[in-house]
DNA sequence: CTAGGGTTAG
């Protein structure tokens, strides 16, 4: 054991007048004593990295490093015993270091240190402080800091602008901007790309707009790094052809500007599009990043394009790139949401390192193919290695007990959530909801909406209403949808399903009613459309559409499909039509539902025996779920249908989801 | 001394 002087002299030594107020030292003596455990201690052996870290950036002579790792003491401890000259640049490393660390207790001492130092006017070292609060997470501590600032330059302006823009308080930095003009200080390239990623977190995309004019005006708009600031803002307000406008208009790109773009498009559901600028970069000879592959695997995920997934993923083995956990869990999201299960866990098992988001999207991928049984399996093994399950985590195991029927172990995990204090939100209501209502259990998914510790939303009622739908309950659907309107008036599914369960029940002239309702007040249905995959393009099918080219070789391939599978034991189920029409045309409707155009399309054009692969954006109805089993055995042929947010593996005439979806 | 781009759920 090394003995150590540091603190008793640093708290005893009477305080020269400061910049602060004397907070930071009682924050200071209150945190030694974690604060010495870590980097100023002294028990700490000599193979400790950091501590190794701290001393040699600060002591350049290494017969001096040597003497102070032999001794056991810091860098502080020279200085107060005179053994070592202070100096400015000495400040600036030992707080930096705390800053690159995270290391807030020991930040704070250096800070003290400072401030009795005779160097605590120097305003460059005074920012670095600031920074340091800021980078570490401490935005009261920077602003104090900034306050009690006697000068403040464009970089003390920066860094406090920079910190509240990085912790998620984009209006704090955008409110310093007008106040920091005000003053006559120059904004600079730093000032701007911090506050366009401010301004791209905000809803509106006024601040953003003035801030591109201040760009042009101050003469940055050629910085490539605010350039890409600008790029990535646009695209987070929903302005992608601005996005594109600045993007094209950069003197000099760089991999940013390009993965701003690309993950600009991956976020608005533009998987083609940032699947083709990913190409398109390489061909101007910009090496794709961790960034840009985790935003392209991502890209993959929410169009289902397996094939350009595999692509991609073999180019980046082949580019020497290492499966790090936060590429690795969008590769293995990647391939659980194009349908393949296995390599996803293939990509999981190889994860050198798996962090909470590697078991969450494990978990997600287990729910979303329907294995309950394999997520509350995996679920548990997590628990017994020691990971900390996150609100995420949680949801992921109770939309998966809730899709595979898992009523008391759904309900068990929810009541675990106290255990491992994870605050439950409103979506983990709506699943118990959902996994009450599915169970058929409508009353006491109503009493537990009742009880509810938070204000229910509309997704709340909205589960309540679906498993309404699901069981024919039209007294109850019918008020959980009141309020549903009632929460959210211009969402389109409440109205569709209420007006389902009034069809259902062979009530047209309600359903009927709901559905002009919906006319009137302008809520508009998203029109149902599926895509499948053959040979690296993807072909979109909208219901009763009939601009594919292929349109009446598909159709004619569908009836001649019907006509089989009806003498196999299909049966349409026409009660999935609302309009009040007769049996024959609504057998017609039926027909041109898009994931049967996509089913027969990839029955043209496929080799025999192969997976087709189809996704469709909302649910699948009943009798497309039928009819997919009967084709399925038909033609001896796997066929996976990825509906919203789960799969349906469909073979020899059964689904995965054992018709509980 | 100050800057930009990435993941899981619903």
């Amino acid at each position: 054991m090394r003995k150590h002087v540091f603190f008793s002299t640093i708290f005893t030594t009477s305080l020269k007048p400061s910049l602060s107020t004397t907070s930071h030292y009682r924050t200071a003596s209150s945190a030694s004593a974690s604060a010495a455990s870590a980097f100023m201690a002294s028990e700490i052996p000599e193979t400790e990295d950091e501590q190794l870290d701290a001393s040699c950036c600060v002591i350049q002579d290494k017969d001096l490093l040597r003497k102070t790792q032999n001794s056991g003491l810091h860098v502080l401890d020279l200085i107060d015993r005179g053994a070592l000259e202070p100096d400015p640049t000495l400040y600036n490393k030992l707080l930096n270091k705390c800053t690159q660390l995270g290391k807030l207790p020991e930040g704070r001492i250096v800070h003290a240190h400072f401030l009795r130092s005779q160097f605590n006017r120097y305003l460059v070292i005074q920012n670095t402080v600031l920074n340091m609060y800021a980078k570490c997470g401490s935005l009261e501590e920077a602003r104090q800091v900034f306050d009690e600032m006697p000068n403040r330059d464009m970089v003390t302006w920066t860094a406090l602008i920079t910190g509240y823009s990085q912790n998620d308080k984009p209006h704090d930095a955008l409110v310093l901007f007008p106040q920091m003009l005000r003053l006559g200080l120059w904004p600079n390239q730093f000032t701007f790309s911090s506050l366009l990623k401010a301004a791209g977190a905000v809803p509106s995309d006024r601040d953003g707009r003035q801030i591109h004019g201040f760009v042009v005006k101050y003469g940055f708009n050629s910085n490539v790094y605010v350039g890409s600031s600008l790029v990535d803002m646009y695209a987070r307000c929903n302005l992608m052809d601005e996005a594109q406008f600045v993007f094209d208009c950069l003197l000099s790109k760089n991999d940013v500007s390009y993965n701003a773009l690309i993950a600009g498009h991956a976020r608005k559901d533009e998987g083609e599009h940032a699947i083709r600028l990913f190409w398109k970069m390489q061909r101007e000879d910009f090496k794709p990043t961790h960034f840009t592959y985790s935003s392209v695997f991502s890209a993959c995920a929410n169009i289902g394009a397996l094939e350009q997934g595999k692509w991609v993923h073999a180019h980046m083995i082949k580019s020497g790139q290492q499966l790090i956990a936060f590429v690795g869990n969008t590769l293995l999201d990647m391939y659980a949401k194009s349908g393949s299960i296995e390599d996803a866990k293939k990509v999981f098992d190889r994860l050198i390192r798996r962090d909470v988001v590697s078991w969450n999207s494990m978990l997600a991928a287990c729910g979303q193919h329907g294995r309950g049984k394999e997520t509350v399996e995996r679920f548990e093994e997590m628990l017994r290695i020691g990971i900390d399950p996150n609100e995420v985590t949680f949801l992921c195991v109770l939309t998966s007990c809730s899709h595979a029927g898992l009523l008391d172990k759904g309900l068990y995990y929810f009541d675990l959530m106290k255990k491992y204090e994870v605050e439950p939100e409103v979506s983990h209501y709506v699943t118990i909801v959902d996994l009450l209502g599915r169970a058929g259990q409508l009353d006491r998914a109503e009493r537990f909406i009742r009880n509810m510790p938070i204000k229910p939303t509309a997704a709340v009622w909205g589960a309540l209403l679906g498993a309404c739908r699901m069981h024919k309950n039209m007294e109850l659907g019918a008020y959980a949808a009141e309020r549903v309107f009632e929460l959210d008036p211009h969402d389109s599914g409440p109205h569709v399903l209420l007006s389902n369960i009034y069809a259902s029940a062979g009530r047209w002239t309600d359903a009927a009613k709901v559905r002009k309702i919906m006319k009137e007040s302008g809520v508009k249905k998203e029109p149902a459309c599926s895509w499948v995959e053959i040979e690296n393009a993807v072909h979109m099918f909208v219901a009763n559409d009939d601009s594919h080219p292929q349109i009446e070789e598909i159709c004619k391939k569908w009836v001649e499909i019907c006509e089989r599978i009806k003498e196999i034991g299909y049966i349409p189920d026409t009660s999935h039509v609302l309009l009040f029409v007769d049996q024959q045309e609504r057998e017609a409707k039926l027909q041109y539902h898009s994931e049967k155009l996509a089913l027969a399309f990839a029955l043209l054009n496929t080799p025999p025996g192969s997976t087709i692969r189809i996704k469709k954006n909302i649910r699948v109805c009943g009798d497309c779920h039928s009819a997919f089993k009967f084709v399925s055995k038909m033609v001896e042929r796997e066929i996976i249908l990825r509906d919203t947010n789960r799969f349906h593996h469909f073979g020899a005439g059964f689904c995965s989801c054992g018709d509980y979806w």
